[in-house]
DNA sequence: CACAAATGGTTTCAGTTGATACCAATATCG
DNA sequence: CGATATTGGTATCAACTGAAACCATTTGTG
């Protein structure tokens, strides 16, 4: 045998995907169904709650979503009340974002119930498994994300 | 301090799914751009090469993809003349698909290609965490979907 | 055997997504 | 300074996705 036959389920790529999707449909069903919250909102909320009065961009940039998906979501929490957009005092264009009491509230909600389904959600790995896990994912995303040319080139070359 | 704080980067899920998407993109548009496939008809392909003939929906249950999403795949290849859709002898609703010769030949040639792109995006880990990643994302996912229910029940408890 | 329920597949429809084009403001450079 | 390129953000449009309705067939079950 010259190659070894390549199972679906063996590949990598597909595995991750698959988890991760399980994980994801999981985990945005409860945002919305408990807070009327999509992913993309969560995550703003999320951020902001660590370091307000950040500017969709910079958001965008911390959370790997595009430019569109944060205004959107934005404009979402804006019109719920939840976020403020108040304009940069530097930039024209721009607007810092920032929680409002409201929007504080709610993450003040969330936030643990974030962690209660973390922690169900991973309670087969035990703890040393899971910093495991974050570390070879951070080591993926790394790789994907500043060897970028090279690993394709390498992969196209047959 | 009651509760730690919450960061958005060591949220698990955020971090799967970040990582999980970059990785799907990568992948994605190298079957686009090299072969004209998206994801669920590579899918296709793989699992029909793996054990040709199958009904789609045995399709679907392997590779987690839902029912439209199959049928769609399907009939595309069809049209591309790389499966053949034959009636099932006991059931005139079902359709066997098998790989055309030309869908043999183009997993023949998509094959290695996959193999290598993996490997490349994976060339941050050695083997043996390759392995490791392997069987947490596959502990993960036999947890979400046999322990399902008390999982949540856990999680909405708090 | 008739009739209800379940199953394989397709169609339809509404929601989500991201690429692209776009507008306004700012930065850069001759 | 004025032209040009960049950047923050929004709007538009086409593609993808999955839920639900649907049709045809098959499998109970009385």
């Amino acid at each position: 045998m010259t190659t070894p036959p390549l199972r679906l389920d063996d590949f990598l790529p597909y595995r991750l995907s698959v988890t991760s999707n399980l994980v994801s449909d999981r985990v945005a069903s409860a945002y919305r169904s408990l807070f009327g919250l999509s992913v993309p909102e969560w995550r703003l909320v999320a951020v902001l709650a660590e370091a307000d009065g950040l500017s969709q961009a910079a958001i965008g940039e911390r959370t790997r979503m595009d430019k569109v998906s944060v205004s959107r979501a934005a404009r979402a929490l804006e019109g719920r009340g939840l976020v403020a957009r108040l304009a940069d005092a530097h930039d024209a264009r721009a607007r810092a974002l920032s929680l409002t009491a409201a929007g504080r509230a709610l993450h003040a909600l969330v936030a643990p119930r974030a962690k209660a389904m973390e922690a169900a959600i991973f309670s087969c790995l035990d703890p040393a498994e899971a910093v495991q896990l974050k570390a070879l994912l951070a080591r993926i995303e790394a790789s994907l994300t500043t060897g970028d040319r090279d690993l394709m080139r390498q992969a196209d070359k047959k």
